[in-house]
DNA sequence: TACTTGGCGTAGCCATTGCTATATTTCCCC
DNA sequence: GGGGAAATATAGCAATGGCTACGCCAAGTA
């Protein structure tokens, strides 16, 4: 089983490679806001386990594993900051709360979130009703 | 700050506190499934760090940071639990998810979802559409 | 081709939080 | 009041995942 930290370092790999077609440690590092020396530990980890395929100074590619792998953990970290966004949570806390609460959902909550939001999208009207209740609750105190 | 740790630690005294008037080393260490040992040096930590007061073999009081911080976390650990409740979890989950994510949320997220659960406490149809929301998603697949 | 330099890798440290093994204290029962 | 068991404390080890300091590689420039 992959660690927090793993998943993180997972995911960041994907996007890199899905977004610029290749994933170096600075940038790995930079996203992470981590320290390059960090990167190298955890790259030889992730290959070590086969989510991916290290050559040191050269680059690395993610095996069948570490793509399916990858792929989820961006999807259902986009899925989270759709469901914080939804709920009314101000922009600023979004990725920090996300980066931590993704690591920890069972996928029963994910998918209970995911029809959630579709719950939401489905009817507009809803998510009025909801900030309705935000401003009423708020107008209490 | 308080580490996730020391978060569920203080949480489960605190718990303890309220429902039994004490909270003992043995008690801590079954309710958080780690040994006896890891308990006494976190108290040590907790001590160190004035959310209360420990006496060596004797027993612990919470501070008043520390009962203000255990009742909020409390709090927030059960208002985590109505929320995957009601979004319909399987209760086998909940538990884990919830010790999971709860250190990792933002007052302003917490907020929010508060205000999520009242919306569905409003009006219990509206839970019932999100059921059917999934009896649809379901049956496509 | 040789030098330089920025990127990368390694070694070793630290903090955190768990564990086991062992020592100490307390409490209960005789 | 003393002995022994249960509870608790301490010491020391391990894994994880950061960091700094320093060494190495290779691409690009002169
Ligand atoms: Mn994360
Ligand atoms: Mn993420
Ligand atoms: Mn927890
Ligand atoms: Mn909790």
């Amino acid at each position: 089983m992959a660690t927090p930290s793993m998943e993180d370092y997972l995911e960041r790999i994907y996007k890199l490679i899905d977004e610029k077609g290749y994933a170096r440690v600075s940038d790995i590092a930079e996203g992470l806001e981590v320290h390059p020396s960090s990167v190298t530990k955890m790259i030889q980890k992730l290959d070590k386990d086969n989510y991916l395929i290290y050559e040191k100074y050269r680059g690395l590619i993610l095996t069948p594993k570490g793509k399916k792998m990858g792929k989820r953990l961006m999807d259902r970290h986009e899925l989270l900051e759709n469901f914080l966004t939804t709920i009314g949570v101000h922009e600023d806390n979004i990725y920090k709360d996300v980066e931590g609460i993704e690591h920890h959902l069972s996928w029963d909550s994910i998918t209970c979130i995911e029809t959630l939001l579709e719950y939401f999208r489905r009817d507009p009207n809803r998510a009025d009703e909801l900030m309705n209740v935000r401003k009423e609750l708020e107008a209490e105190n």
